[in-house]
DNA sequence: AGAATGCTTCGGCCAAGACCGAAATATCTC
DNA sequence: GAGATATTTCGGTCTTGGCCGAAGCATTCT
C-alpha cells in the first residue's frame, strides 16, 4: 500500500524532537532562516539541513531563496492543520495522568498564541466566547458560522472577511472552530481567525513575544477587546505581561 | 519543552509503517484484536503486542479485554481527526511529482471508504455535492452547515441529528467538512457525516467489504441515493463493484 | 488435568538514522 | 580578491528501536 507508506513517511518526519521543533517554531506562518531553526531545535546547522531538505522534499516545507539566507515556511495550511491535530492528541492525559511538567515559556503560549494563522490560548477562547455571547458568532465542536450581525460586526470593526474568491452573495460568512489544546476548549480558526488575527496585530492590540509564538495583549488592545469584544477583564490582565 | 517531547512522541508512533497500517484499520472506528492486527501489519504477534502496548500507554488506542482476546479501537475521535490530518499532506503530490501507485485494494477504497465514522471517496464527495445541490446543506473547506431544508429532509429520510445534548432550538444544525484525500474536494463528516453513514449501513444502502474500510453501494442504496440524494446514476454505477 | 489459543515478556540481532567535526559551496562585504 | 557568513555535503560514531525466536502467562475447550 503505497499510501499507508507515504503517511508512515510524513507522521515519522512530525516525530523527530529536532524536526518538531522547528515545524512549532513554523507554526506562526512566517517563514525563518536554517541557522534560527537550527537554534531552536538545538542542533548544529549540519544536523538541521538534513532535516530541513528531508523535511522538503517531503513537501512539509517550500524554502525560498534569498541571497545566502535560505528561507523556510510551512508548505501549505494542510501541514498546520495536522501538527493542530497532532497537538490535539498530544494534549490529552495519558492514562497514567502524569502531570506536564509547564515551563514558564508554557505558560507564555497558554495565555494567548498565534497557531498559524489564528489566535488561540486563553485569549483565542475569550475572543471565540465573546462573539458567541453577543450572538455574532455561532460556534460547535464540528463547525460555526458567523451571523448576520456578526457579518457587520466585523464588517464596522474594519476587519475584511470577504475575499474576492467569495462569489455567492451569501448573508453569512463560514468560519472554523479549531479545539484548543491547551484549553480544550473551541477558538476562530478559518477566514475569520485569520482576519482577526492579522487585523490585531495589524492594530498593535496584539504583539508577537520575539521568537515564539506568543503574543501579549497592549492597553490599546485590552480597551477594544473589553469594549467591543466583551472580554472580562479578569480575563485580560492576564494576558499583557511583558515578559 | 514538554509538549514538544509529548508532540514528537504521538507523530513517532504513527510514523513507522507496521503501527500506521494497525491505525489504517482501526479506521472504522471498531475493535479488532491484536494478532488480526498483528496480521494486517504484516508482523509477527510479538512485535504487533510491543506496538499496541506502546500505542495504548500513549493514549493513541483503548483496550478492553473480553475473555483471551484482547480488542483495540483508537482511543477518541480527536486520534482519527488527526490521522486525517496526515493522510492530507500525505496525499498532495511531491515536489517530484511521483505517480502513487494505486492498486485494485486502493481503487476499493477511492470509490468509497468509511473515514472513523462518516463516508469519504466518490460516494462521500458525491454525497455532500448532491445535498449541497439540493440547498440542503451549505458546504467551504472551512466549515458546513445544514439549512432548514436540509434538517427536514434528513428528519424526513428518518436520519436523526440532534443527540440530546442539543439544548438549543437552533433552526439550523451544524456539520463538519473533512477535505477528502483522494477526491481533494470536502465531504460531510461530524453530527451529520456520522449520521448519514450509520443509517446507510443500518438501511442496508451501503455494505462493509471484509477486513476494509471499504464500502460497496447496494441495489437498494444506488436506488435511494438516485432518488433521494441526486447522485448521478453514472457516480454510483462505480461504486457497486462486489469485489 | 491436559491441550490449544491468544497474547505478552525476554534476549539478542541488526538496520535506520540522528548527531557532530571537517571540509566544500555559495553569497555578501570590504 | 580576501574574509566573513550561511548552508550543504561527506564520513564516521553511536543510540534507538523494529524485528523475530523462545519461553512464559492467561483463558478457554475437551
Amino acid at each position: 500500500m503505497a499510501t499507508n507508506a507515504r503517511f508512515a513517511e510524513i507522521a515519522a518526519l512530525a516525530g523527530d524532537p529536532a524536526r518538531a521543533a522547528m515545524l512549532h517554531a513554523l507554526m506562526d506562518s512566517r517563514s525563518l532562516t536554517a541557522s534560527e531553526l537550527a537554534h531552536i531545535a538545538g542542533v548544529t546547522p549540519q544536523t538541521a539541513s538534513g532535516h530541513l531538505s528531508r523535511m522538503t522534499t517531503a513537501g512539509l516545507l517550500t524554502v525560498t531563496k534569498q541571497g545566502r539566507h535560505r528561507y523556510h515556511r510551512l508548505a501549505s495550511v494542510a501541514v498546520a492543520q495536522m501538527m493542530e491535530g497532532i497537538m490535539q492528541v498530544a494534549s490529552v492525559a495519558t492514562p497514567t495522568n502524569r502531570t506536564l511538567v509547564t515551563g514558564p515559556k508554557d505558560q507564555a503560549l497558554r495565555a494567548a498564541r498565534t497557531c498559524y494563522d489564528h489566535l488561540a490560548g486563553r485569549l483565542g477562547v475569550a475572543l471565540a466566547d465573546g462573539l458567541v455571547a453577543s450572538g455574532h458568532v455561532e460556534l460547535t465542536d464540528d463547525a460555526g458560522l458567523v451571523t448576520e450581525s456578526g457579518a457587520a460586526f466585523l464588517d464596522q470593526m474594519g476587519i475584511e472577511i470577504s475575499p474576492k474568491s467569495q462569489t455567492k452573495r451569501r448573508p453569512r460568512i463560514l468560519c472554523r472552530p479549531c479545539l484548543d489544546w491547551s484549553e480544550r476548549r473551541p477558538h476562530l480558526a478559518g477566514v475569520v481567525g485569520a482576519a482577526l488575527c492579522a487585523h490585531g496585530l495589524d492594530k498593535g492590540w496584539i504583539r508577537r513575544v520575539r521568537d515564539t509564538r506568543a503574543v501579549t495583549v497592549t492597553p490599546a488592545g485590552r480597551r477594544i477587546y473589553h469594549d467591543a469584544f466583551g472580554i472580562h477583564p479578569e480575563t485580560l490582565s492576564g494576558l499583557s505581561q511583558p515578559n
